[in-house]
DNA sequence: GCTTTTTTGTCACCTGGGTGACACATAAAA
DNA sequence: TTTTATGTGTCACCCAGGTGACAAAAAAGC
């Protein structure tokens, strides 16, 4: 049997989570939230839906993790009581990054995105989420292709860089997408973390099977072609 | 002879950054925005020093980077015209965690990050900033062991991994600092993207260089050493 | 144009870490 | 206690990618 665990003010505290905010705040925001028991390897949330809650782990170990291209798991950060977690919600539309589970028995509280904002800050939502989209959700993005590095060949993190560059840089154009800036074989290196020897071998290579090409010194890629490489799922039904 | 770009809400339109924003604020920001040119490889800020400003690349291409245990230089991330980047400024106290520098000839605009929240967000920037130390926080410390993986043998990468645990889950102990979570060495494994069987190697290497000891299948680390094996900078004068 | 510097392409060789296999230790279950 | 499952320690072997070296090709200067 299990003891459900008292959340008052003076747990937060204890906790360390919202030290920023004052009692009023941290009392309306416990009104409402929803206290759950989240038994060990349950699954909390998938990589991919739809992020429509703000977690607070109230006590036991949180994993968030992700599935690689040769459909291995990689364990991206283990979640400490007190912490928060599941905060895509906090930016408009997103979908889970990362797959969370139970590395023990847990207690979680969730509220709604919504609340948590102009519960504590008092601040439209919207607004609030808009911002966050435009300034963090750049290190969102590298965090995302960083983990994907985690469990990837050279070959493949090549991919990921360029289409992330792709993203950034490209212009449409007749052969694909053309990138709008000189890189040498050097700063690709230096991006993927891999030496210059090396890149220039992949990049020959996935000249040859038509992932890219090059014009004088610019690049021009074929972004459907790189996700495949990357062992991302490819977009289009 | 460099030509002074015009920087006005039509222009900021086009870069489609502030999309959120409304004229009047993006006006207003624009007032509070020093324009400054930044020829190619000048350093715009350096890693480690604190963050006091917010930019907003206007056109070129800006880097972030990272030096590397073996003093190499890891490329982070290459910026866009458009994008927004010193981003560490919106949280408090917070110092630089990459060095920022022009990757070609570029002009940017830099703001107060306390200008940037009240006027696109009309809350005072103290609780903003804690509000996003205290979300975003955890990204943004992911993000920075992530990057420092990208250079790192496995030994280090172990040890950078500790570390976060150390922090997370450490508590104060005569022998040095005590994980209160039951970790194997294959949760170890996927938190680095490694073989179980090299961990457990590196793991006794460590045991033996008095980095770390075990009390049954608990694990208690010396911070120290493992900032020390890890290649960080070891703190205290 | 010519010269110098920067990039690219391709070697041969070395090494860190992956893989599979298996014995041993420890913990959980019965 | 015995049994069963789960971790740990240690091999021998293989391979992706690092390193150094050098020639050819492009750019950049002049």
């Amino acid at each position: 049997m299990v003891r459900t665990p008292i959340l008052n003010v003076a747990t937060v505290r204890r906790l360390k989570a919202f030290a920023w905010a004052t009692d009023r705040q941290v009392e309306r925001l416990l009104s409402h939230m929803r206290l759950q028991y989240v038994e060990k390897r349950t699954v909390l949330f998938n990589e991919g839906v739809p992020s429509d809650s703000l977690y607070l782990l109230v006590s036991g170990v949180a994993k968030l993790s992700l599935r690689s291209p040769d459909d291995e798991r990689v364990l991206v950060s283990l979640v400490a009581p007190g912490e928060l977690f599941g905060i895509t919600s906090l930016m408009p539309g997103m979908h889970r990054a990362f797959r969370s589970e139970a590395f023990s028995d847990c207690w979680v509280g969730a509220v709604r995105p919504e609340v948590f904002v102009t519960t504590l800050l008092d601040c439209p939502f919207a607004e609030f989420s808009a911002m966050m989209e435009g300034t963090v959700g750049r290190w969102f993005a590298l965090l995302y292709r960083y983990t994907r590095f985690q469990s990837s060949s050279l070959r493949q993190k090549l991919a990921l860089a360029l289409l992330e560059l792709a993203q950034k840089f490209g212009a449409r154009d007749a052969r694909g997408t053309l990138l709008i800036l000189k890189l040498t074989h050097e700063d690709l290196a230096n991006l993927v973390g891999a030496s210059r020897q090396k890149v220039t071998e992949h990049m020959k290579e996935l000249e040859r099977q038509q992932v890219l090409l090059r014009d004088r010194r610019r690049l021009i890629v074929h972004p459907d072609r790189l996700r495949e490489t990357a062992g991302l799922p490819v977009e289009g039904k």
